[in-house]
Formats: C-alpha cells, structure tokens, sequence
DNA sequence: TAAAAATACTCCATAGGTATTTTAT
DNA sequence: ATAAAATACCTATGGAGTATTTTTA
C-alpha cells in the first residue's frame, strides 16, 4: 500500500516540528498548546501513515533520524508557507491594501495618473496597483469577467451589473489650428462649432463618442466614414489639428498650459453649457470588496487637480 | 477575533488550487475525487476563517479575486512541500537509501574506504552517506546519542545496547626500522617482540590499546608514560619508527606494498597465533533502520580487500 | 430552463482530552 | 525512584456523504 499524504495533518507537521526542536515530548507538547498524550498520538500516526521512524524515543532522550531531520526541514517550509496564507490574509482585512488591478481609460490614464498614484502610493503603501490602460469597450468586458477590479471611466457606461461612484466633471476644450478664427474669442460656446470640421478618435474610446453627439447637436461635420480623419490617440489627434486638418474637442486635463505654444494650436474654453464628461470609478455589483472601491473613489476625489470639479455627491447608484 | 490558520486544511488548499485551476465547483470536486457540496463547503469555510474572498461565484462563472490569487499561490507552495515529504518517506522505505551517518576509526578508514565507497555509490545511488572519521571512544558516545547511524570499529565494543555485524579480521604486521634484527627472518612470532620497544599511538584509539595488551603479554616495552613515544596518528607513527625510535604494529590495511621502500622500514607478517583485530559494523540496538545495516555489513564484508579475512558468520550479537 | 452553486441533514472518523500504565535511567 | 513516554478510553467536532433548493445566464 502505497503512502497516502492526503492523510497527514498541518497540526501533525507542527507536532513534529516542535518535537524536533524541544527534543521533549512534554516541552514539545507545551508548546503546541497541546498534551503530551496527544502529541504522543500525534507523532505516532505521522510516522504510521508514512511508515517512517523521525524519532528515536527513550525515557531519557529524543533523537531526530537523518530522515527525520530531512522530513522536518520540508515540515518548515510547510508551515511557513501556511503562516504566509495567514499573512495574506491578514493584510486582506486593511482597507486598500494587497493586489488591486484599475482600469483607466487612455484619454484620462496619462493626465491624471501622475496626480492620483504618487499620494496613493504614500496613504496605502501596501496597496499593489495595478493599472491597465484600456478604452471603455475593453474595460467593461475586463471588468465583467473579473480581469479587473475597478476602472475610471466616464458615464454613461455601456455594461450591466455594474456598481460606481463619481469622481469628477471633465470639460471639453476646443481645439482648432493657429490662427483659427474662433481664437479671436476669449471663450467659445457650443453653437460656434456649426460647420466645423471635427477630427475624432477611432471606435471604442468614449470621447469619440461624446464629441460625435455634441457635433451632431450643433451641427458640425465629422468626416465620420473617412479614416483619415480619425486618430488612434489624442497625440495624433493633436497633430493633425497642428496640421490644418480640422479642430477638435479634448479634455481638459490633456490640455496643458503650454498647449498653444508645444502644439501649434488654438485652445480656447466653452462657456456654459459647458460640453464635457463625468467620470466614475466603476467595478462589478458582486466585487467583494466593494468598500476599497468607495474608499479609492473619495481619495481621486480628493486629489483630482483642480482644473476638474469634483462631485461631491458621493451616491453609488446602477 | 484575530485569523486562526490553525484550523485551515491541508484538505482545503487542495480544494482551493484545485478550484482556481479548473474554476469550476464540479470540476474541482471530481479532480479532488469528492463531491461538490464538499468542495463548496469547504471553500466557504477556508473562506470563512481567514474571513476573505477568494472566488467570486455565479452559476456561470467562477473567478479568483487577487488576493486569491496569491492565497492560491502560497497555497501551491504547501501542497509542493508537503508532497515531498511523502517522496522522503517513500524513498526512505527502500533498503539502504536516504542519509546515513557512518563513523570509521580512523586508523582504517583511509585504507579502507577508498575500496569500499566507489561501489556502495553504484550499488546504492541513493544512499546519503556521510562519513565521519572518529576514534573508537568518541564512536560510541555519538552511536550512542544518535549523532551517528552506524561505525566501523573493532572488538570489544566499549558500550553497551549496541548491535553489531562482523566485518572482517585485520592482521598486525611488525614494522620496525630498516636494518632491524628481525628483518632477517621471513616472518616473526609474537614472542619475538620480547624487550622491543614498541611505539603506540595516543589514548582513544582502539589499536593502542591492542597493540598494549600484546606486549603487555609478552613483555615489550612500551614506555607508556613518556609522551615523545607515543604518536597522535599512524602516519606519525610511521616516522617514528622510520627514524629508528622503536618498533611498532600496524594494522594490515594500513600497510602499502611499497611501505619498505616509502618509509624506510621493516615490514614482517606474524606466523600463527596471528595477532590482529576484528573489526565490526556497529549501531544502537533501538536503531530504526538496523535492516540496512546488516545489508551493509554484507556489503563490506563483500568488497574488503583481499588482505583482511572477510568473516563468514553474519550472526549480529550483543 | 438548464446547469451550477448553495443548503439541509446525517453519519462516522478522529483529534483532543483525562486517567493510568509502562519504561528506562 | 522518578521522570517521561505510551496506552486506554471517552467525547465532540467537523469533514464527507446524499438529497434538495436556489440562482443566473
């Protein structure tokens, strides 16, 4: 009959490991909390299922067998791995602590990112980050099937099931080429972009989206079928209304302040209603940890830069 | 109240790797040859005592959160050593594998180990063996206190609760300085060590004190008190008597065949009654594995060189 | 509605305890 | 003679089973 490990116990392995410290079945006993019959019982069933002797006993003294002590050292490592599980799961309890895989999407991830990650590195250093950039359409797939925990994404999200808070108000910035001649205006408002030719983004990221039923509204021309007029980042997008290609509408916190001057552009706000996006941390209803979520979302809130309105109606709603 | 890994399972882990490998309850359960509700219930409980979500379930889906993930890993580890632990035990069921502690008196183990480990290596791959060359009296204080398996030594044993298994017997030869008067004859008789000084070696070792008794016997002188003419090992001895001190014995094996010419000496066999040593494979009766030495008794008495008389009768005494 | 996980319950194997005996120095 | 390990015996926990219900895609 072969030897059936399935039967020997994580206490047994203590047991043994004591036994082969204290040399003592009573010490050893102690130790484990325990009585020296049952360590006794204990020692004796190890050795039986395994069929092996790890102690040589006498009345007087307790020997460790070489296959003993070689049987002893595997115990450790058992039991140290074991006490890692506790560990783990220990540290599972504090709040934003342990592995925590966010999704932030590419039109928002490189603006606010060197805002949020330093300070949240500094409140919860044992928070292990880690971050996907992916557009909207991804990260709710990401999101649903347990890729990710949490993604910053802007409303309306495009998935069910889905719990979120918000985070803040982004405007949209007009953007168009030097010289343009909405540029002689200090602030520009939603109806002067009639007739305008709009450069968008490729599909799947949600500020095509949002920019096509703005330009939709007021009636601007989108180009929508010709894929030169589409760009697979904001960078390109950028260039191509350096270029003289169309303008553009961007969010504000990829605006920077010397946008006009590194770019070759003309920025210039909207006054009110002013176009733009809300955005939420979003994760699944049934995530278990739903309060670290809760707990991230008041922290972006709370380090959003300024050029951005947080929401103070912290409601998780969906 | 704070996480008791006392009561998690070795059972458990393996639910739990088994379940982030399959993801899927039934799955698991059939792979870990129980039935579902089983694997459920014990997934909840492990997820209940270290009050953490590892799975995130539905009907449909069944997904490891993060912090699982790394419980899970951790939990590999356990299951990784605790599986070694059986292949120890198992090898350790196989006649003459796994560590063994083996004591030689250093006055034979030089000469006789090198004709004796290179075959027991091939013999026995996986036989541990280490070696430790100790005098007679510090063998049996380890054989004694389990700090060594087994030795070679030679009769009488100076302990008691010792098993041992006859090895072979190991001729003296007198060795005394070249151009020594008995260098005439072809071989000597203990008589003729009559009023030879003889040299021995330090106090602990076996040989002195049987080299002592035969001149006690036939009256040589030993000069016993005066340290200059006693030497600490056989090599010493060697030149001592090579620098005409005194004559000596030494035992058959420690003899080269070109000993005349190396050391300057006389070598000459005894004719019957030979003196001599009998030498032992010894261990603690309570040894758990006395099996394997008698297999290695055998094995030496198989593969001693030709110059000692392997001793034919296997009987383990004492 | 069908597959899958969770619940309800029953049972028995065993880990642990107390009291005592055996053993070896 | 005495300290220490082994044995005998008892109890209760909980791990594993079968049967069934609940859930969700």
């Amino acid at each position: 009959m072969p030897i059936d490990i399935t039967a020997v116990t994580l206490a047994e392995l203590r047991y043994v490991v004591a036994l082969s410290d204290q040399r003592h079945f009573g010490r050893a006993a102690k130790s484990c909390r325990v009585t020296q019959p049952t360590l006794s019982a204990a020692i004796k069933k190890f050795e039986t299922t395994l069929r092996v002797t790890l102690f040589e006993r006498s009345s007087k003294h307790v020997a460790v067998t070489p296959l003993g002590a070689q049987i002893v050292e595997e115990a450790r490592r058992v039991l140290d791995a074991t006490d890692r599980i506790g560990d783990l799961a220990a540290r599972g309890h504090r709040p934003l602590s342990g592995p925590l895989r966010l999704g932030v999407i590419p039109t928002l991830g490189p603006y606010l990112l060197p805002w949020l990650v330093p300070p949240l590195r500094e409140a919860y250093p044992d928070l292990q980050l880690v971050l996907r950039e992916v557009k909207t359409s991804v990260m709710v797939e990401e999101l649903a099937h347990s890729q990710l925990d949490a993604g910053i994404l802007a409303l309306p999200i495009p998935a069910r099931g889905m719990s979120s808070s918000p985070l803040f108000e982004e405007p949209f910035l007009f953007v168009g080429p030097s010289g343009h001649a909405l540029g002689k205006k200090t602030s520009v408002k939603e109806g002067d972009l009639e007739g305008e030719r709009v450069l968008l983004l490729d599909e799947g990221h949600c500020l095509r989206d949002q920019a096509l039923s703005i330009c939709n509204k007021v009636g601007a021309t989108t180009d929508d079928r010709e894929s030169d007029f589409r760009a697979t980042s904001m960078e390109t997008l950028r260039h191509m209304v350096g270029a003289g290609m169309g303008s553009t509408l961007l969010p504000a916190l990829a605006v920077s302040d010397d946008e006009e001057a590194r770019s070759h552009v003309t920025v210039r706000p909207f006054v009110a209603p002013q176009p733009g996006r809300r955005m939420v941390l979003a994760w699944r209803k049934t995530h278990p940890r739903a309060e670290d979520h809760a707990l991230l979302a008041e922290f972006i809130r709370k380090h959003a830069p300024d050029v951005v309105k947080s929401t103070r109606n912290h409601a998780t709603k969906k």
